[in-house]
DNA sequence: GATTTATAATTGCAAATGCATATTATTCTG
DNA sequence: CAGAATAATATGCATTTGCAATTATAAATC
């Protein structure tokens, strides 16, 4: 049961259909459900808060990746750059982030979290830490860190920037 | 290095910030940046055929589980019951799906897919399983296996329903 | 170095989303 | 079995979203 015989043709499986993978083999189908219900949950702490999805993504990455340019952080965060843009306004007038002028590059802003910005994501992180460990309940360690090197790889298949 | 000591007190740890655990390694910050990435990439094709996430989402489950309540299809599709009703009526009106009363609760209606709703899936469909592909790229059987093993854990441990 | 091409960010707008609620039907309780 | 609690679906509405177009700056090309 391996990639058999076929020589230069590459693979000439006769393209396996949902119904016979089976919803709950089909990786992509299971991280979207798991996905799901995370984010669902986390919403319900986030608006307690005054925060979005988007918003609690950007001040996610800005505190671990201070100063980023809005294009990517749109990126880390995984949210339409218009979106991110709005959410940024937002942000920015509830005084968790600056929007900076880059010295270099007088067409990128840069984004800095500040002082509120970290507090909000304190207040939420004892949620989504509570949700992580939800997630991987009697799962040992060594199979987690193996999810997560697989994870590693697939974002490197499938992004599309080099971060 | 397992559970230790903590004799009641569940555990001490004294719950890592994310700047800690680094964005690369925490494990839903990966899945939602991967699904990310395939979600947006399917978009382009399913505008083309005239199709949303939920519109795909609902097809894509009932390609496997025909028939379904409302509320469970809803469950299945990872799509919010209101945005799932108003995605059905769509998908109704081009002929991709049936709303057949449930003959023993009056309250429930089943969805069938149809025969176009079939065909608009299989033109969908080597486009998600090109994205699939492409994201297990140089990952052997093996390690797949074992990814969706875990997945299958996770989604036990944070869904909702028994399904 | 003027002109074209590419990149960063914002914004207008139509469509999609989620929440709360309404509606109808069912089940549970006493 | 009447009345209350629960469940399934649909809908009103304010907000959010994504796409396309716009504006402003920088880089490349001739």
């Amino acid at each position: 049961m391996n990639e058999t015989s076929k020589p230069e043709t590459e693979k000439a499986e006769p393209l396996q259909r949902l119904g016979e993978i089976g919803l709950s083999n089909f990786a992509p189908y299971l991280m979207n459900r798991i996905m799901g219900r995370y984010n669902a949950d986390l919403r319900q702490e986030m608006t307690g808060l005054g925060l979005t999805t988007p918003k609690m993504r950007a001040l996610a990455v800005l505190s671990v990746i201070d100063a980023l340019p809005i294009s990517e952080l749109a990126v880390y965060a995984v949210v339409e750059q218009s979106t991110l843009s709005r959410a940024l306004d937002q942000l920015a007038s509830d005084g968790m982030v600056r929007r900076d002028p880059d010295p270099n590059d007088s067409r990128v802003t840069r984004i800095g979290i500040t002082d509120a910005g970290r507090a909000a994501l304190d207040q939420l992180w004892p949620s989504m830490a509570q949700s992580y460990t939800q997630m991987f309940k009697d799962i040992p360690a060594e199979e987690r860190q193996a999810f997560v090197t697989t994870l590693q790889k697939m974002l490197k298949n499938i992004r599309k920037h080099d971060f």
